[in-house]
DNA sequence: CATGAATGAGCTTTCATTCAT
DNA sequence: CATGAATGAAAGCTCATTCAT
């Protein structure tokens, strides 16, 4: 069956993502070399290209990939039972914990690179905005059942991922805090901006 | 006097440090070359040299111009005889205002570049160290005063610059929402994370 | 096996240090371009560093392929079971036609440049040294036969070597002294200075 | 009267001449800058070009007068009543003292460069071959009165002259010989190719 | 006259990309 | 499939040269 074959290679592709993900979080785009993606794996720069079509489709990829893995975890987390509060703490949680963890990629995200072609621009810009939109229904739904403040939804949905996200540019592996301490204390204070101020 | 000579020097190299920041923004560091910060002052790259040792040099001089603007702007509001909350809230906007408008250059901050000296990059964190210490004074002062809550100071600290760098993200000149209104939201919603709950 | 490619790349290199002399030759070291090296191997400039770190280290190689030629045609001379007064004609002999030979890079060894780091210099130094010493070798073992005076042999030995190495500076291969003819006057003519002068 | 400017612009080149050769003689004709030159005369770059058509034309008229100053000395030799013994020991222990000298720009000398005019390298070319004819006269009149052996004089001179110029490559100032010393040791060695064997 | 400033040609170097083997 | 080797476009940088002031 060729399904094995494709299977190989859907194997081999997450495996080239995943480094380009890493070298891409510490180098940046152009900072980025086909060869340090490939040295990371024991491959060459040329093999690679048995595999994407260019570095640009490459880098591509990458976003997707991150990007699906990010909206899994919210997609489980709005598929729960929990209450508004307890959604949205658990996707700042997910989020935090998702782009702290080493294998994380997030950094690789910020500014989807002009040299996507329209299309591929516009898909990450889809899924991006998927992303935000979970958010978004969140929140919606803590105002709808009276639970959070009748707020502004886009700036607070804003606010929070500028917060989630700036944290990729501060953390520290070996820092003091725990990226379990970082992710309570987040969700402590965002919420604050949320929630009736009676208790 | 060989004063104007030097002024006249200044007045270009400041000039040349705004098209490398605009350039900065919009590329990101590898992806910025010194031919187009030029062609932007309608010069050629050659005459940059005249200016600064290297492209290094001139990002990070970059670096250090907007990192000054902003220090300014903040050490103006600390300074102020305001109250803690209209400290804040006066920091956030100033922010806000200074990161959104065309002089903004702000983006360029982020992940400042492996290629600077030590010495360099230990300066341009030193900067921002100031940067955040004004806002964790006026943080700290709100609590004195017993305004704000006792929150972790750091932790709250780094959610609204957080929620504050990311505006350059998503801002859009041609957008539905004045900076001046982005701020003001930012300002209140940010606020309620410190404000003591009674009304 | 893998020692077929490391061998041909060996190969390839020995090309391009030949060219690169040749150039080095014609041109000095500012005067060499990369491109001019890669043109006469119908190669392009790009390529050569898949096969050298940079230009320097290119010349360098260069110097040490060059020193390493003479080396060994004079240790040759030096093992031999000749005379005093045989070995030197021969080492003059075998160092003309060395560096009047097509593949004469000779003159690339003067004023071993300055871009090269300390430890590259002293390498290239310690060469030339021993390529010194042997002729000092040479010259004592004469004394100590009472075939030679008693001179001073560092002094001698400059002389010499500052006479051969000049000729690259007038030699002219269509000229009408063949290198074999120069060789004969120069070795007649420099053994003088040390003969005894008795019949 | 003009004299009076065309003087002091005189003076001005031959101050920039000897800038120019001494750092000629430490980087070699490409690694010489303009602004090197200047930097040592607290001149600027672009004053140079008042003085001199450009680099080019700089460094032909160093060749110019440092030609003219070994000329002269070699002149003044000839034109004594020396005996042609004295007269050689003397050519040569002048061009020693000048090679090593401070100002010594000697080194300039190799390999002509490249870039001249056919017709200033003609000119350079034709200055030295005046002064190996002096050597030659001297060789001349020492075989014709017979305190000379019959030898090949051309080859001889080559071989002087090799011998002097190669002296720059390793002389140090600081060094343990002496120029003088030097100068004595090359003109004893040296004269003995030339000298009837007996006594 | 001297110079500050600008220029542009030319160099070294990097790197995505290709392709024969 | 994988890779060694080559390519060429583009970048950073240097420097001789020019010219208005």
């Amino acid at each position: 069956m060729s399904s094995f074959r494709a299977q190989k290679m859907a194997k081999k592709k997450q495996e080239i993502l995943r480094s380009a993900a890493a070298v891409l979080v510490e180098k940046g785009y152009q900072g980025t070399t086909m060869e340090e993606i490939a040295a990371k794996l024991l491959m060459t720069k040329g093999s690679m290209y048995y595999y994407f079509k260019n570095k640009d489709d490459l880098l591509y990829q990458c976003h997707l990939m991150i990007m699906e893995i990010c909206l899994d975890g919210i997609e489980k987390v709005i598929n729960s039972e929990l209450t508004p509060v307890e959604k949205l703490r658990s996707a700042i949680k997910e989020h935090i914990l998702l782009a702290t963890s080493e294998k994380s990629m997030f950094m690789a995200l910020s500014k989807p690179n002009h040299n996507f072609s329209e299309e591929q621009l516009q898909e990450v810009l889809e899924l991006r905005k998927s992303y935000s939109q979970y958010f978004d229904r969140i929140i919606h739904e803590g105002i709808d059942k009276q639970v959070f403040n009748h707020v502004d939804v886009k700036m607070v949905r804003l606010i929070i991922l500028g917060a989630l996200n700036w944290i990729q540019e501060w953390y520290d592996q070996n820092g003091p805090q725990s990226a379990e301490e970082i992710s309570d204390a987040y969700a402590a204070y965002l919420l604050k901006m949320l929630m009736k101020e009676n208790e």
